[in-house]
RNA sequence: GGUCCUGUAGCUCAACUGGAUAGAGCAACUGCCUUCUAAGCAGUAGGUUUCAGGUUCGAGUCCUGACAGGAUCACCA
């Protein structure tokens, strides 16, 4: 049993034996004592002085008394206003620390049956990733990793936007202006070629609407006359007809795109399950409209069209399809729902897309509720915050953006200069050098875009924002490697710091109990991860947690300690913190160095 | 304008979901390498938690109203 449950179950029967009151477990909950008072646990005893009748100060000693007496772990306790101040032996910190040692691995809690797919990254291919998508796919990644770790079957889902107006236009620009270019022959990775001529159209499509206007048209009138636009407009009618030279064009530029986008998901190390392809699934979900409108959930209007009226639900009134009996978006989406639950049965359906379609998704799931999909209860939406530059929002048409594999390039090539300066790369090879610099840079890069709250919107400096020091992945890396450095000189020497080398231990330093009471955490932030949704937890933890253990590192020696025990728990303790290190960083989808 | 999100040290972020004197990192300053990796450790300084009310033993956290920033509100995707 967990310490904690422990003392809390035992709270519980001080309450009925001293006061002769029922709790239940749920109503009683310790906190982390402040660094400034004596003890590990605080009992908050302010709400129940209704039951005790005593003021704050005698129910928390006789709440104390009957701890020191009735459960063997607390030794002792203080009072200080209305906090009872829980101290726990050291014999107790060290067998807790010997249950979760034993434990191969911390990040991985039983199976509960359930299936969850996480649909992210979901890129269009007309244009390369940039900053945007990297926070999208690592978030996606992490949460996966995170729900897997607590028993979930995970699916990693990409639905991949390849058809529609964006890429038609790309299309129309490569066939004015391309000159037959390849990626070969342009020696630009596919989905950057791509965007070459997305940005082209945007140009020469200026160009037209300027001209337009000069001839006397409104402002909507010349972008609706442009002559691009309506070849880009036209391009889209061929590709839904079949039109083969369209087709053609299509899936040669996609697939440039494809070999992109694997090259940059390869670089970022996340990976999937499953892809979509909205070129399958755009025209999905009209069956569901029939479904709603028999069920009353959806009502059609004069012209035919079809809606959802989510008044009593606090939104509008929202369009479904249209009066031609075309799709919009969310139609296509309804069904994307469904395909999604028929092919793998899931209980849980995550969506990791930007918070601007916080309302979407707000009406697409209330939809599916309306119907009463078995799956209704178990959608959510990852809604995650912008990424701004310091110049303001990322406009892909306009150039300004950070794209996605530069700015994984400029990480490495930082990290690189960085250990040179250091003077750390003594005995490496150049692969291994390599390899290193790769690490850390992606590291820091997915660190930062992780530690922060994933509902926040987030400002990206680029030349300030990555740093090595500090709350950093490279910091949290780095201690890894130290904690490594241990273990090879322990192996060396040949100490034995499995459990039996330091059996019967019982003194404990302050910072070695703290170390003990964060690794002991570890399990609980995982489950809080998982419900939140949330990697920054996980990475806020193992922040805390590298902290705590530099000082460890600072202020008691390993190999000069005499005691021989003591010295094993030591490099136990170590061996644990880094296990739990590297466990942790994995489900942010960081690596962590041996030696750096 | 309606709806939603956000507002905490100069900057970037925490605060265990209502608990004690609001904590870290960066930047600044002061110490610590003849000892296991100084990408580290210890310390100093930095705050009316945007503002005004309210709820209660207790509010950064909940409620109301301002103010500021952002998103969204198409028979676009």
């Amino acid at each position: 049993m967990e310490l904690q449950e422990k003392i809390i179950i035992t709270l519980k029967e001080a309450f009925k034996s001293l006061f002769d009151h029922d709790l239940t477990v749920e109503d009683l909950s310790l906190q982390p004592t402040r660094k400034e008072f004596e003890g590990t646990f605080t009992f908050v005893v302010f709400p129940f002085l209704r039951v005790t009748k005593l003021n704050p100060e005698a129910s928390g000693n006789k709440l104390g008394e009957y701890l020191v007496e009735h459960c063997d772990e607390v030794i002792a306790f203080n009072v200080v206003k209305g906090f009872l101040n829980i101290s726990v032996s050291e014999s107790s910190w060290m067998s807790v620390f010997q249950n979760i040692y034993a434990n191969p691995n911390p990040a991985l809690l039983p199976s509960n049956g359930k299936k969850v797919m996480v649909e992210y990254s979901s890129p269009n291919t007309n244009k390369p990733l940039h900053l945007g998508h990297l926070r999208n796919n690592f978030l996606g990644f992490a949460v996966s990793q995170i729900l897997e770790a607590n028993g979930y079957e995970v699916i990693k889902a990409n639905l991949v936007n390849d058809r529609g107006i964006h890429i038609c236009k790309s299309m129309v620009a490569y066939k004015h202006f391309g000159n037959e270019e390849t990626p070969e022959s342009s020696g630009l990775k596919g989905d950057h070629l791509a965007g070459k001529y997305y940005v082209i159209f945007d140009k020469e499509y200026k160009k037209q609407i300027n001209e337009l206007k000069s001839q006397g048209q409104t402002e909507e009138e010349a972008k609706k006359n442009a002559p691009l636009m309506m070849e880009a407009q036209e391009m889209l009618r061929l590709w839904e007809a079949g039109e083969p030279k369209t087709v053609g064009l299509w899936k040669k530029m996609n697939n440039w795109v494809y070999e992109g986008f694997e090259q940059t998901y390869k670089k970022m190390g996340v990976s999937f399950d499953k892809f979509y392809y909205e070129s399958d699934t755009y025209l999905l979900g009209k069956d569901i409209v029939e479904e709603g409108l028999k069920k009353g959930v959806f009502f059609k209007k004069e012209n035919g069209s079809v809606w959802v009226d989510l008044t009593d639900e606090g939104l509008d009134e929202k369009l479904v399809l249209r009066a031609d009996g075309t799709s919009v978006y969310i139609t296509q989406d309804l069904g994307t729902a469904d395909l999604k639950y028929n092919d793998f049965s899931i209980d849980k359906s995550v969506y990791v897309v930007g918070n601007e379609q916080d309302y979407h998704f707000d009406v697409l799931f209330k939809i599916m509720r309306k119907l009463g999909r078995p799956y209704g209860d178990g959608l959510h939406h990852l809604s995650y915050g912008m990424v701004d530059l310091p110049t303001g929002k990322m406009k892909s048409r306009e150039g300004t953006v950070v794209d996605a594999d530069d700015l994984i390039q400029e990480m490495i090539d930082t990290a690189e200069s960085h250990t040179k300066e250091l003077g750390k790369i003594d005995g490496f090879s150049e692969d291994e050098a390599n390899s290193l610099y790769e690490t850390l840079g992606l590291g820091a890069l997915k660190y930062f875009l992780l530690k922060v709250d994933p509902k926040k919107r987030m400002l990206f400096n680029p030349q300030e924002s990555i740093e090595f020091q500090g709350n950093t992945g490279p910091f949290i890396q780095y201690s890894h490697a130290r904690i490594a450095s241990i273990l090879r000189k322990a192996n060396q020497v040949g100490i034995d710091y499995r459990t039996d080398g330091f059996d019967g231990l019982t003194k404990l330093e302050p910072t070695e109990r703290d170390l003990i009471v964060l690794l002991n955490d570890f399990g609980k932030k995982l489950r809080l991860a998982a419900e939140d949704y949330s990697p920054a937890i996980i990475a806020q933890y193992l922040f805390d947690l590298a902290k705590e253990y530099n000082r460890f590192y600072a202020e008691l020696s390993i190999f000069n300690e005499a005691d021989t025990k003591v010295q094993s728990f030591r490099i136990a303790l170590s061996a644990q913190t880094a296990k739990t290190i590297k466990a942790g960083m994995k489900l942010l989808g960081i690596n962590v160095p041996d030696r750096m």
